[in-house]
Formats: structure tokens, C-alpha cells, sequence
DNA sequence: CTGTTAGCGCATTCAA
DNA sequence: TTGAATGCGCTAACAG
């Protein structure tokens, strides 16, 4: 049996509420007793009980990683473990700890609870300060679950609601400047293999990819855009049904369905960069170690998974309500061998 | 405010123990009763609070997933998610929830809190019922902080202490069956890439390259094995410091060490599989859509997490403590074009 | 600066 | 079958 606070007062001579304020690091304790209780500690390993403390402070240092719908992108995907690794990250940094709810397409056999169900279950028994959510689609449940809570919470990725914050990477300049890129290169029928358009991030690339256009007083062709799902093998599917409209540069919003439009391409003898250019999105490591490299927009995946955390823990711990805070970061063209530039 | 049992009862005009008695479904309460409580529950909402509930059961149902120094391999290899993601599920099969505890390689900035620190907070503050280890390397400390602080533990790998649960895959004889198949076709002159040593799953394979060939009677030539750390880049460097002892075929012990090898092979203007053959272990989504198509070893990833999960909830669920539980999944020898052998 | 007191919300004896 | 009482381990007023 591990120690208890009453335990450790005990053995040090003192009452439960010394101890308490020892532990909690706050003042009013006179040096010599704090060393006194300090010591003890130490020698009985004692540690708080989390939950007795979350009981009594309402507050549980636990913040929850939310992925809906654990579609089987994330799991194909670079982007998730690195987006994980800058939660993490900023979670050990904090003191926090991370929850991680991954709801899997299919229903688990043993369970009779629907996702639904386990949301409610997970924000209403309080074992979470906030939440982080990620990868939702734009009429995912949770968020009305979260505001009817009244749990704090933070998207990473924009969400147009009066009351949410996010942290966001700024998809349309990212994708414009992709785009202009091949544009300045020449090309004028360019295709794009879009993100699922439930997906603000999918939608906001597109954006990125009109406004290039747009601008430069291209008219916009909608045989050249395809919706793809983010997987390779989505890109792969969308290139095959771009390709008899004959584009001379892809810009694909994601690596992984670049690299799965390269093998498409592959396929009908096509090569890359000469006979088509390509453009992807993200920059995962991946993509710097195909053939030919792939031009791409780099994104702080990490970062925005540490931000995200950051944003919500300092909404936790100085809770000005009125205030919606809204982070973007920015984006960066990372120039390699696809878009047909000659790289020293 | 969220209502507690005590409104609950007063809602339905019964006493906190019956309405308690409900939603912990035990007897003894008569149907009507039963009845008119759930429907109070069902109007007000009423969801247990966590903390209050592990504080009087001394039970979180919460299991953390451990995986120690988070280094890169595990951000790039898709092993990870697709790990968690049988982890995650029986989680939520079962109605448990998942603590993610990632320690980052780099000490985090604002924490100077150690790794070590960090271990020994979440495990004696009660936060979890048990844990799931994965990625250990022999020496780690989790080990022994575990063992000391009698937390009940399963480990995704093999681990030879005597208390030491866990859930492994077949590595010795995953590893025999790809060399094998390599000597049947003819091939004297095999080396392997290894994983890192300091890790089980890379001693066992080396094993079963081991014994593949000394039952085949051929001699070990340790010029022909060379470490490597289950990186693609720690693979490509392997096969460059292989390639001067000409070896006619390679086992890489994970896919994508083997991928690496592929690249520093057609650097070095040789083909696979006519040059040299080669053969991966995992069978992660990647390795069929290499060019050529890796053959390799498919352990069962996702099982291997349900499976640690499982078996630790049936370790809290009926304490008996005496028992080591082990449980071994078999490999399977997947044939694709990177080994040279002719498929149809 | 320190101790006493009173909950936090629930499960679980024990009586009735 | 039900209710009253007790305690899980801790924090936070409040006194002193």
C-alpha cells in the first residue's frame, strides 16, 4: 500500500494540510518544516492519488486527443504519428497527460456502444480538462457534444463556429503558392486531386488552387478536379480519371495521394517531371525519398500538434471564456525534382 | 453543473445506494424501481464521475500504452499506428479508456522533469489500472519501475522475467521461414540487415537467419551481418557497408530497412531481384507497393495490440497472480517479386 | 505560519 | 429489497 498524505504528515510531524502545501509548492510553510516534509517524501515515495486530488480540485491534468472516425488515412498517413508526437511533446512539457480516444470505422465486436455513446461516456464523466480534436469532418458529432458540455476544446484545423478555437495551417496560401509555382513554370492545364471535401483542410486547398488561377485570369476547369480521400491509393484512382483531359501539372493536397498519382502515371508510361508535373502537399518524410523527389508544401504538423495542446492548456488554466483564439501557421514550397525545376 | 447520484435520488425518490445499485447493474433492486431510476438517469443525463467513482472503487479502467523513448523509428514506420489502433479498439471493446504516455527523445523545454520522473508519476499516482509496454529495448527502467510499484503489465514483445507477461510474434521462426525460403532458391551468400540488438524482436530474427543456416550446414559469416536500427535510412546504410562482401540475396529484419536496402541497391546499378534478392519483415501497406513488391514476413500488428490489451484486462479483471501469461502469434511468409521467385 | 473542519461524488458495508 | 452511515485521499476555507 502506498503512502497517504495522512501518512506522510504523520511521519513528519505535522498536519495534512502542511503536507498539502508542500506538495502544491505554495507559500506560507517555513523553510526548515517544508524540508522536513520534504525529506519525507522522498523517503516514502509518496504520491498524490490522482483521483482523490481530481476529486477535490475538479480538475484532472488530463487533456484528450480526439480522433473521430479513425479512418484508415491516419493509419497510412504520416501526418498522424507526427501530429501524436507534437501532442505528446507539449503534453510532457506541461504536466498533462494525454487521453487518446481513436474511434475505429467499425463497430468493435464486444461493444455494444456506438461512438456516440462513447463521447458522451468520456467528456460527461469529467475524466478531461479538454480536448484536442483532429481529422474531424465538418458535421462530426462531437463538436455539438463539446459545446453542449461546455468542455474547452481546440480543433486543430479551421472550424467556422462562433465559439471554437483552432489552430490551423494555413491551407489556402500553401496551396496557392503550389500552384503559382506551376504556373510560373508554364503550365496552364492543371489538374488538382483534392482532400474529401468534408474536410475543411481539403476545401481550403481547393480554394488555395482556384485563387492561383483565378488570378493569373485562367478559367477554372472542372474536369481537372477530382476529389480524392488523402490515401495513396484515392490519388492513385483520382490521377487515372484525370488523365484523359490530358493535364501537364498535378497539384495533389496531399503527398501520399501524390505519390500514389506518380504510380498512376507510372502505369501509362508517363514520366514525371518531364511529361507531367507534380506538386503534393505536407512534406512527410516520405516524400523527399521517392522518385523523382516530390515537390511539395511543407507543413508544421508538429508544431500544430503542440500549439494545439499549448492553446488549450492555456485556456484551461486562465479561463477568460469571452475570448475565441484562433492560431494559423504558415506554410512553405519546398522546390525538389517533380514540378520539373532543375534542383542543384 | 453536471447532476450527481445524490439528485438522481432525490429525482427518483430513492436512496444514492439503489440509484447506485443501478447503473452498476446489480440485483436486488426491483424492476419498477429500477425502472423509474433509469428513466430519471436518461432525463438528467447523469453520467458517474470518474474521479469520485476510482477513488471509492480504487479502479480507474484506464490503461496506459507506454512506449519509451519515442525515437524516430517510430514516427516513420508504420508499425506504430497500426499497433495503436488494435490497442485502441480493444480499448473501446472493452470499455476502457487509453492513456498514451509517449516519451519524446529530446527532453521536452519546459518540463525538467526526466523520463524517469515522468514514469514513476503516472504509475504510483493511480492514474492507471495497468499497462501496455511496447518498444522496449532490454535494459529500459519501465521494467523494473513496474515490477517494483506492482503494476499490472503486459508487454508487446518478448520479455524473459519471470513475471513478465506479454504478447509476441513469431520472430524466430518468421525469420527461419524467409532465409529458408532464400536457400531454396538456391541462394549461399545471404546476409542480414538487422534491427537494433538491444531489442528482442531483433535478436530473435537474427536467430532464425541464424538457424536457417546452420541447419542448411552453411557457415556464419558475420561480414555478412550487419546492425541496423528499422529505419529506411539506417537500412540504406547497412546494405552499403554489405555490398562490398557480395552477398547474392538479403533478409532486412522490418520492410522498411528493406526499402532502404532496395534504394542503396539501385544506387549501386543493381536489380532486384535479377542482381540480388531481398526480403523484408512486417508486410506494412508500403511494401506491396514498392517496386518490385517486397517479399517478406506479415506478423500480425494489429492482433499483437488487441491481444496486450486483452490480455491485460483479463489480468485485472481475475487477479491471479501466480500465473505468467505468454502468448506467441505465428508469422507468415508472404511471396512477392523482391525475392525473385516468379509469381502469377 | 499551521491545524481543524468540511466537503468533492461515489461504492459499500451493515441494519432494517 | 432498501436506506443510513462510513470512508476512499485530497484540497480549501477558516480559525487560531
Amino acid at each position: 500500500m502506498p503512502p497517504t498524505l495522512e501518512e506522510v504528515a504523520k511521519l513528519a510531524g505535522v498536519s495534512r494540510s502542511t503536507v498539502s502545501r508542500v506538495i502544491n509548492q505554495q507559500p506560507n510553510v517555513r523553510p526548515e518544516v517544508r524540508e522536513r516534509v520534504w525529506e519525507v517524501i522522498r523517503q516514502t515515495g509518496y504520491q498524490p492519488h490522482a483521483a482523490a486530488r481530481s476529486l477535490a480540485t475538479r480538475r484532472t491534468r488530463v487533456i484528450g486527443l480526439v480522433i473521430p472516425q479513425a479512418v484508415t488515412t491516419l493509419f497510412t498517413d504520416p501526418y498522424f504519428p507526427i501530429f501524436m508526437r507534437g501532442v505528446a511533446d507539449a503534453c510532457n512539457a506541461h504536466n498533462y497527460h494525454l487521453m487518446l480516444s481513436l474511434f475505429s470505422h467499425r463497430r468493435a465486436q464486444g461493444a455494444p456502444t456506438s461512438q456516440d455513446a462513447l463521447y458522451q461516456q468520456i467528456l460527461r464523466s469529467r475524466y478531461l480538462d479538454g480536448v484536442v480534436v483532429s481529422s474531424a469532418t465538418l458535421d462530426d458529432p462531437v463538436f455539438h457534444h463539446l459545446l453542449e458540455d461546455g468542455v474547452p476544446f481546440v480543433i486543430a484545423g479551421r472550424y467556422p463556429h462562433e465559439r471554437a478555437n483552432y489552430v490551423d495551417v494555413d491551407n489556402v496560401v500553401g496551396a496557392r503558392m503550389a500552384v503559382e509555382h506551376l504556373l510560373r513554370l508554364g503550365h496552364e492545364r492543371i489538374a488538382t486531386i483534392t482532400g474529401p471535401l468534408n474536410m475543411f483542410a481539403a476545401q481550403d486547398r481547393l480554394e488555395g488552387y482556384r485563387q492561383a488561377l483565378t488570378a493569373r485570369g485562367i478559367p477554372i476547369d472542372e474536369h481537372l478536379i477530382v476529389e480524392g480521400d488523402f490515401t495513396e491509393q484515392g490519388g492513385q484512382a483520382a490521377m487515372k480519371r484525370l488523365l484523359p483531359y490530358r493535364p501537364t501539372a498535378v497539384f495533389a493536397a496531399s503527398d501520399m495521394m501524390a505519390i500514389g498519382a506518380l504510380k498512376a502515371l507510372r502505369e501509362d508510361g508517363l514520366r514525371v517531371p518531364e511529361d507531367i508535373a507534380l506538386v503534393g502537399f505536407d512534406d512527410v518524410p516520405l516524400a523527399s525519398m521517392v522518385d523523382p523527389a516530390l515537390t511539395t508544401v511543407r507543413q508544421p504538423i508538429e508544431q500544430l500538434g503542440s500549439m494545439a495542446v499549448e492553446l488549450l492548456i492555456s485556456l484551461l488554466e486562465n479561463p477568460q471564456r469571452e475570448t475565441v483564439h484562433r492560431v494559423v501557421l504558415p506554410t512553405e514550397l519546398v522546390i525538389r525534382a517533380s514540378c520539373g525545376v532543375r534542383v542543384r
